[in-house]
DNA sequence: GCTTAATGTATACTATTTTTTACACTGTGC
DNA sequence: GCACAGTGTAAAAAATAGTATACATTAAGC
């Protein structure tokens, strides 16, 4: 199964918005490797909660405002 | 390192609140396990993003109504 | 043309989350 | 007493997230 996450995020907008932070940046302040960023920034996956709330802190946003849940579209 | 999660939530509370759902009725709403709502609810490990995006929707309200991070506690 | 910063890719590895299965405990109804 | 619902515990295995290292690409500055 591929489950390609159904979560979105706009954290390359909003490390933009912050003072064009850098991934780097990003994820020196949070506490994570740069990888990770890329890789939630790109949507191969999506991060856990702790990781999720740091992204928010650091852009200085809410959960929700970084990331949104695309509900796997029900059929109607 | 324990590192004992930094995330606190009161699915419990908002179980009952919500009619009374039990733990087994939310599980299968979301579509994971019993034992993940019973890990998650006592704090033994914090979800992933998307797991707790659906326990929020499950539960009717916010994901940062369900969860919420208590930093680490900077030294001032 | 060389160097540097920022981003992306790949792979192997470790850590954490989630599943599965199985059993224990408590309260309620019969 | 026995059955059942709801909750809890435990441990192994699978799946997913995150790390570490190394190398490629592009744009900017010198």
């Amino acid at each position: 199964m591929v489950k390609p996450t159904a979560i979105k995020n706009n954290i390359r907008a909003l490390r933009f918005a912050a003072d064009e932070m850098t991934q780097d940046a990003l994820a020196k302040e949070i506490g994570v490797t740069r990888q990770t960023i890329i890789a939630i920034e790109q949507g191969r996956y999506s991060p856990s909660l702790e990781a999720a709330f740091k992204i928010a802190l650091a852009l200085g946003v809410g959960l929700e405002d970084v990331f949104t849940y695309a509900p796997p579209a029900s059929k109607e």
